[in-house]
DNA sequence: GCCGATTTAGTTGTGCGCAATTGAATTGTG
DNA sequence: CACAATTCAATTGCGCACAACTAAATCGGC
């Protein structure tokens, strides 16, 4: 980034800082998650999860037993996304796919007895985040409220 | 979510605590990106870009030329995302891909004078993402910083 | 009770993003 | 100079994330 020291200022101001690569929020935000996406991908990978698939246990073991909405809500995904994705935690015997009787579209996600078990051995995966990140916690609680609050200010926008 | 304001808290304390989705920075952090993609997308649809693209764009607007390695860089993708990608670009009309003479592995990429145009209607995609994400500079400048610091730390990790 | 409107999960199609691999070009070493 | 090592972009394969669409089930109004 020693080139982009040496970038002059363009004759119009404003609108050139506009357009700069380092001033787009988004970016930032982008790469830190991608960031992210890579060390975890090395913590998750003696457990045989994808991140994205982490998710879902992880809200599986905290609620033992939900609908596919209900999981996509929480993890603000689509069934476009989750479907093959529990498909395949189906396939890997970490969960149940199973219609409710109550309501015959619905389908509810349930961990297996081993889905279940590997719990333990997710522990050690915030952990190793966490040490990763190297922010002390006063930051990580100021970066996440600050993140909920632009996500909430972005649906918002969105819905509008 | 007031489901999970009732979610009694587990005998085992600490460990319940971390592996809760939202006790997950990286859970809020990915929320937050996407979100922001939601607004790009709507934000782009007219200039006929994807949110990755208009990243693109925005480093040949400000460097004029640059090798597929240093786009990389830049953008912190590596030529598997890149090379599908500038090679719709291309195929757009916006951006040409020329063999470097000075060495041969090397490709430099180009905005053509139509990609070069579309920056005049890229002025207006910043404004409105700034206004959607409706938080006051102060809070966006340290967002900033707080997502370059996590990044370098996950790098230095991720490099060890 | 009937039927239009809405909901739910699943599918199709597209564009990413990453790991692994490949072929050609360049660099570095003896 | 010869050749091993490294570099660069492109390709292959896979898992996502989203938009659009589909079929079946349920809801709501008359």
């Amino acid at each position: 980034m020693t080139r982009h020291g040496e970038n002059p200022r363009s004759p119009r101001g404003e609108d050139a800082d506009l357009l700069l690569l380092d001033q787009q929020i988004c970016f930032s935000l982008n790469a830190a998650s991608r960031a992210f996406g890579g060390v975890y991908r090395t913590a998750l990978k003696d457990l045989g999860l994808t991140y994205p698939q982490y998710l879902v246990m992880l809200v599986l073991w905290e609620e033992g037993a939900l609908p596919v909405k209900q999981l996509g809500e929480r993890l603000r995904l689509d069934s476009g996304t989750l479907s093959p994705l529990l498909k395949r935690l189906e396939a890997a015997g970490l969960v149940v796919r199973e219609r409710s009787p109550e309501d015959e579209r619905s389908v509810i996600v349930t961990p297996t007895p081993a889905g279940r078990e590997l719990r333990e051995g997710a522990l050690a995966v915030p952990r190793r985040i966490l040490a990763a990140a190297g922010l002390p916690l006063d930051d990580l609680r100021a970066l996440r409220e600050l993140l909920t609050r632009v996500t909430a200010n972005l649906d918002a926008a969105a819905g509008a």
